[in-house]
DNA sequence: GTCTATAGCGAGATAGAC
DNA sequence: GTCTATCTCGCTATAGAC
């Protein structure tokens, strides 16, 4: 109970970052003012500053809690028996993911140039860590013989290349549902890694 | 001859352009200003406006110029005798000519949200139409039998942003020659569309 | 064809009332 | 915790000298 007055801090905050999300995602960091979110949320600009110390450190929050979030999710995922059931748990997990985060995905991805230095390095870390899971799932499946790839290391690049592009296209009550373009894709990977 | 005056005014033109690519690429349309690419041009950001009515159109000619070159380039590749050496030929073909040009294939995909309406509309009208070249291919490929595939358009969305994820790390004097990305790459676009 | 100068506006951020 | 008011700065775009 850190937090003893009126419980709307709270919420105020919370909208802040929901709309700073949108907005960024929608239109660009650098083409969204600090009174468009302040409008967007119902609040004047300067309360804004009540929640975060400057824009720089608005757009890092939601990235780092973004790419944090993921790292946990991936962290969670139940241990699997051998690198091709891993390799498919991967695929759906990541496409299931990101469709439900497609704001989050599209600014942690458009907007790293907008970062100072330090802010950069710090989500650009997340990232490759993410990567090397995946890097890690298939070089252990060319060593068992499951899967046959020229060069993981591309091949990770490739697929997450891949998978993210769902996002582009992708409407929840469109032509099919998520499952099935999980199990499409699914099928494609499976099939390109050699299995 | 059209043009009677000293011949700077030519060069001057594709200068502005030049730089504006490379920043428009590495800060984001919206963080750049007038101003900034007149001082790496070497003119004053009034000069500008002799070359370009406004900011806005400077970036839609920079992105119709890029998707007119890709979209002819395309259609000038020799015709193949069959589609699994067509899908060969073509993702070759993307990802040459796109490595070649990072800015501006980060640019016109970037910046597509910083178009006015009427500007984003004929822009995406093109990269439609080199969506459904790829997808026509893939369609010929499954009638005769040379691939498989679930799904003949999300194949050609996850093909595409497979291709044009190689731009994100590829670089000149890397690791990899381009031949032997290019090499890698068609083998697993050939696996996945089962070939 | 390029310059200087500037109009007119909106940005990020802060101070202090309530 | 939120508001009003404001400081200071940099932006796009234009006008007119040379």
């Amino acid at each position: 109970m850190a937090r003893k007055k009126n419980s709307c801090g709270e919420t105020t905050d919370l909208r802040i970052r929901a709309v700073a999300l949108k907005l960024f995602a929608r239109h660009g960091y650098a083409a969204v003012s600090m009174r468009q979110i302040a409008q967007d949320v119902g609040v004047q600009a300067g309360t804004l500053y009540l929640y975060t110390p400057d824009k720089q450190s608005l757009l890092f929050d939601l990235m780092q809690a973004h790419m944090g979030e993921l790292l946990d999710a991936l962290a969670a995922l139940p241990p699997c028996p051998d690198p091709l059931t891993e390799l498919e748990q991967f695929t759906r997990f990541h496409i299931r993911f990101h469709s439900a985060r497609s704001d989050a995905v599209f600014v942690s991805y458009m907007e790293l140039r907008n970062l100072e230095p330090a802010n950069f390095a710090r989500i650009e870390a997340m990232r490759r860590s993410y990567e090397a899971h995946l890097e890690g799932i298939l070089a252990q499946g060319a060593s068992s013989g499951q899967v046959t790839l020229p060069d993981t290391k591309l091949a990770a690049f490739a697929l997450i290349a891949m998978l993210t592009g769902v996002n582009t296209w992708y409407r929840e009550g469109g032509r099919l549902s998520l499952v099935r373009v999980e199990d499409i894709y699914w099928d494609m990977v499976r099939k390109a890694v050699g299995a």
